[in-house]
DNA sequence: TTGGTGACTCTGC
DNA sequence: TGCAGAGCCACCA
């Protein structure tokens, strides 16, 4: 198992309605490799099993998308995260830590 | 083997 | 408080 299989592994934990970081899951995997999930979500092979929508920037920021950020405010609101001027509202709410 | 790249984060000003 | 630059790390050619 790769690094980018550890990071969709990772991520089919967090529950719908929930988000998590690419700040949690590189901690999560322990380190700091950011960037390296950021890389491994974009080359998302299964987007319907593995949620990448569900990640986003530490500071409640969106990040991005591979189908776009418009495609994954929609998903969110949809499980019931409300997105606001391109930011988490409530993020320490909806929050899913792995710890 | 190595250098470039990127869906980011952190720190200093 | 906001912005810019540096740093981080895995992946791929």
């Amino acid at each position: 198992m790769n690094f980018s299989d550890k990071c969709y592994v990772l991520l089919r934990q967090v529950p719908k309605g929930k988000v998590t970081t690419y700040q949690a899951i590189a901690h999560a995997l322990g380190g700091k490799a950011y960037r390296a999930v950021g890389t491994a979500m974009a080359k998302n092979p299964n987007p319907v099993k593995v949620p990448c929508h569900r990640v986003v920037k530490s500071n409640a920021g969106i990040g991005n998308y591979a189908f776009g950020v418009d495609k994954k405010i929609e998903l969110l609101e949809k499980e019931g995260i409300a997105v606001k001027n391109g930011k988490i509202v409530n993020f320490a709410d909806v929050f899913y830590d792995f710890l």
